[in-house]
RNA sequence: GGUGCCAUAGCUCAGUUGGUAGAGCAACGGACUGAAAAUCCGUGUGUCCCUAGUUCGAUUCUUGGUGGCACCA
């Protein structure tokens, strides 16, 4: 007898449409969205900021009046968010979308966003801000040994898989023990969480060249628009997780005469090439994801409304 | 036309008292469980301009070219 049980059929369908920055995502999915007279969720972890709208590329006026798009601004600069969060918000979201659509479209390049959406993520409580303060602080003046040391002796299982060279990942660890009095991976399950909608993943892609050369363009663009005086307007609150962006960061650096305006540029540029490039490697190793030129309009379309 | 200096990685350059070479930047590859456009890790990719010598051996020394720069005409 054949286990069938993965095969099953669902009323609803998510078209995910992820890949890197500048491949051409926007007006794909406004495409897909408008043939199949839905709307589009936004998974990018720095459009949602309202401040933030020239150096992340929202879409346009036009494009958002085409399409009902979803977590476009919908926060500040100065909110504290996670990818917790966005994986509640998003699957409340679909419920509701769900009702009046049968597919629903989801499009942006923030893979773990993506990933907590489509396979889940382990739940555990929201850290204090004064102990996330307090271990930043520690970390600050004692170095990352200090780090490596508390987490030894708060969680040694975690110890012996974190990366113990990215600070990031050990105060998050440690956060949660002194946040729960309990292990940080006590909480990890690794355990995959099906969704009540079936998943179509599409991975626009074209040649490196061709995506380096629209990042220039687009850098340009930006810049032409106005990027600079947005972020002047950020600057001082520059120290905002929010505003350690591509596109930002170079221009305060700038503004605090560290280098000239055209070097800012040139960094953006790069910078925006290299993000491009751990998208790549994100999303390349997911093997449900369909290639597909982003030109092929007619093809994707096809393919969001065909495959299960 | 003459004299001098230079020619080494994609770029800027270092270096080898003769044993086929290395920095920075760029580039490339990878990781990723609540700050993710973040954060972290890895990789040298080379007719050492060409030619003929000297030498066991030349990217290195010598001859002659070629190209660039500077100065003098």
């Amino acid at each position: 007898m054949q286990n069938k049980i993965d095969t099953k059929i669902h009323d609803h369908k998510l078209v995910v449409i992820v890949g890197p920055t500048a491949i051409g995502k926007t007006r794909v999915a406004i495409e897909v969205a408008k043939a199949l007279g839905t709307e589009i969720i936004s998974c990018d972890s720095r459009q949602m900021y309202r401040e933030m709208r020239i150096g992340t590329a929202v879409p346009e006026p036009e494009e958002l009046a085409a399409v009902p798009h979803h977590f476009i601004g919908n926060l500040s600069v100065f909110d504290y968010y996670n990818v917790s969060m966005f994986e509640q918000e998003c699957l409340q979201l679909l419920d509701k979308l769900f009702q009046e659509h049968q597919t629903v479209v989801m499009a942006g390049g923030s893979g773990l966003y993506v990933d907590a959406l489509c396979k889940g993520i382990d739940d555990f409580p929201t850290v204090d801000p004064e102990i996330r303060r307090t271990v930043t602080e520690k970390f600050e003046e004692e170095g990352i040994e200090y780090l490596r040391r508390q987490l030894r002796m708060l969680d040694p299982e975690h110890y012996a898989k974190v990366d113990l060279r990215n600070h990031k990942r050990i105060m998050k660890a440690i956060e949660v023990c002194l946040q729960t009095g309990m292990p940080y991976s006590s909480f990890l399950t690794a355990q995959q969480r099906t969704r009540p909608f079936g998943i179509v993943k599409i991975l626009p892609d074209r040649p490196r060249e061709e995506l380096f050369e629209r990042i220039n363009r687009r850098t340009d663009i930006m810049m032409e628009k106005g990027l600079l005086a947005e972020a002047e307007s950020l600057y001082p609150h520059r120290r905002l997780n929010a505003l350690n962006t591509v596109g930002y960061k170079e221009l305060f650096a700038y503004m605090d005469g560290v280098h000239d305006l055209n070097t800012a540029t040139e960094l953006i540029r790069r910078n925006t090439r290299h993000y491009a490039k751990r998208q790549l490697t994100w999303f390349g190793r997911d093997a449900e994801m369909i290639r597909m030129h982003p030109d092929k309009i007619d093809e994707i379309i096809r393919t969001a409304e065909e495959q299960q």
